[in-house]
DNA sequence: AAGTTCATCAACCGCTAGTTT
DNA sequence: GAAACTAGCGGTTGATGAACT
């Protein structure tokens, strides 16, 4: 027996709201709220509309305080971020940013952002070939950066998971990251995630935002505390906001490894490319990759998770 | 000027989780 | 406890306008 439908589809009118239908809604919902019934709202205000529509438009449209566009370089930095540590959880991320919609930020990110930041890796991928540099002057390079930066204590944070989480088939080369393989990361953490709904909107001021306490998972953590150093990720995201955190662009533009990410295949690759991998381990990740080690070795050594010093200099 | 491609974004669809009966 | 129902979420689609040929 299937779902009986929420609304009567052949009565339904679909397609763009108008200016009059977009006033009904907002003239009552204003008046009298939605009445905790967005199904029973439409025949109300005698709209023609599925429950699920209105309820859409009012959030992403004529909900007050709705900004369109325009988003900020801290907003941008912010989206990036949140979208290293937990994915495509856009509600979660609208949380954090006042007046922005998931729609609206799921939309940036797809059309806009995640170009941007392509963009820029390409550029940086093409300079550095035509430099000429070896993978060994590379992994140098990477590596100082790395150790001199203090640039674990800007990055995302990433909780830390009950164990090491091994990713299916090994052998597999480990530059061929993708976000298949992070769905896989996020389901892991899924448990800390669905603590989320806690989460606390980040405060539109910079102050506001250094002080305050985004994520309130702690309260959910229980007696294991599981959840430990997750609630540390509003400092690290506070820290990645107001400071100059262009390596954290930079990171994840090498994450993204467009070679990679654009056709999915498994090649190995070159010494351009393998940048990449050195990358994620900056990114904050933990030692989930560790059943890499072998092809690791041609990278730059990091700390590992379980390192006093990983997430940051003593 | 006309046709085509690309970018953007509002809206829809299907699913899941939570609540009520 | 099971079924029915609703809210909310994330992925996807389609309409529209801009840019390009």
């Amino acid at each position: 027996m299937g779902r009986a439908p929420c609304c009567d589809k052949a009565n339904v009118k679909k397609g763009p709201w108008s200016p009059e239908e977009d006033a009904k809604l907002k003239d009552y919902i204003e008046a009298n709220g939605t009445g905790g019934n967005w199904i029973a709202l439409p025949p109300k205000i005698g709209l023609k509309r599925c429950g699920k529509s209105c309820r859409l438009r009012w959030l992403n449209y004529l909900r007050p305080n709705i900004k369109h566009g325009g988003f900020s370089e801290e907003e941008d930095n912010i989206i990036c971020s949140l979208y290293m540590s937990i994915g495509s959880r856009w509600s979660i991320i609208a949380a954090q940013l006042p007046g922005r919609t998931d729609n609206d930020i799921k939309n940036y990110w797809n059309t806009r952002l995640k170009k941007k930041l392509l963009g820029k890796q390409r550029k940086e991928q093409q300079a550095r070939r035509a430099s000429c540099l070896t993978l060994k002057q590379e992994m140098k390079i990477e590596s100082e950066n790395y150790m001199l930066s203090g640039m674990v204590s800007q990055v995302p944070y990433w909780p830390q998971l009950p164990a090491v989480v091994p990713l299916t088939g090994t052998n597999q080369d480990p530059l061929d990251v993708s976000f298949a393989q992070l769905d896989q990361l996020y389901e892991n953490s899924s448990n800390m995630l669905s603590s989320a709904s806690s989460i606390s909107p980040i405060n539109s001021t910079c102050s506001q935002v250094t002080n305050s306490t985004h994520f309130n998972v702690s309260e959910a953590a229980g007696p294991n505390d599981m959840f430990q150093g997750f609630d540390a990720f509003p400092a690290a995201l506070s820290e990645l906001i107001y400071s100059n955190n262009q390596q954290i662009l930079d990171g994840l533009e090498s994450f993204y490894g467009t070679d990679n990410m654009v056709d999915g295949s498994s090649t190995v690759t070159s010494s351009a490319e393998s940048s990449s991998w050195g990358d994620i381990n900056s990114l904050g990740y933990p030692q989930i990759f560790s059943g890499f080690e072998a092809s690791q070795q041609c990278m730059p050594q990091v700390p590992t998770f379980d390192e006093p010093n990983y997430f940051g200099p003593p």
